[in-house]
DNA sequence: AACGAGGTCAACCGCGCGTCG
DNA sequence: GCGACGCGCGGTTGACCTCGT
């Protein structure tokens, strides 16, 4: 009875929901100073009503200076689908190749946009050559052949994904290492059945068909 | 203008792993 | 070896927004 009591009061103490501006200031303001790291700490010792995840979570998904907002590019879709395919629902491993992205905003848009086309008649075809093209380590190589003879980026003009790629080795057979800086350039791709294939077809579906 | 349906996304939850005493 | 603790991850939820009727 008296544990109740005193657990109730705890969670009483702690907020929960929607973050206020105020308390976005004062874990950004904690951290600034203190750094990161030992969330329930932090939690305390910067006086916020927070369990130590809420603030990770709030830092790491919404406050970090370096968190990109808005709209996902065709290219980072592209990634996203390709970094899937590769491996599965392992958003934060697909996050790290999308410099300012979080695992929850890739997990957002692949539940929210990509899925919901899964049953459309050219999204398992799509998804079909994706994966022939992971598992044909020579389909890949000729695609990055390919990739890197062209000098076609007439179609994608928006900057590269920064870095993503210079460290983008295949773990499955070490196939595809693509080490140039940035996002290689969308060629036309050769080869039926090649993952850029589909990625070409999706492109010229339209070029953001996914929002 | 009002309302309902569907979409989006921030936040929470539970679990598993690594570290430390 | 073992338990406590901190942390990170993937799945899920629910409030809010947008759009169509």
């Amino acid at each position: 009875m008296e544990i109740g009591k005193q657990q109730s009061s705890v969670e009483e103490e702690l907020r929960r929901g929607p973050w206020t501006v105020e308390e976005d200031l004062i874990l950004t303001n904690y951290i600034s100073k203190h750094g990161e790291g030992r969330w329930n700490s932090l939690a305390k010792c910067a006086g916020l009503k927070r369990t130590g995840k809420s603030c990770r979570l709030r830092w790491l998904n919404y406050l970090r200076p370096d968190v990109r907002r808005g709209n996902i590019t065709a290219e980072e879709q592209f990634l996203i689908l390709e970094l899937h395919s590769r491996w599965g629902n392992r958003w934060s491993k697909i996050a790290q190749h999308l410099p300012g992205r979080t695992d929850n905003e890739i997990k957002n848009f692949w539940r929210t946009r990509v899925q919901k086309h899964a049953n459309q008649q050219w999204m398992p075809r799509l998804l079909e050559r994706m994966r022939t093209a992971v598992d044909s380590s020579r389909a890949i190589s000729n695609a990055h052949t390919t990739l890197t003879s062209s000098n076609d980026n007439s179609k994608f003009s928006s900057p590269p994904v920064a870095s993503c790629c210079n460290d983008y080795s295949d773990e499955r057979d070490g196939a595809w290492v693509v080490e140039e800086e940035g996002w290689p350039e969308f060629p036309t791709p050769s080869g039926e059945g090649s993952m850029l294939a589909g990625l070409w077809e999706l492109s010229a579906m339209g070029s953001n068909m996914y929002v």
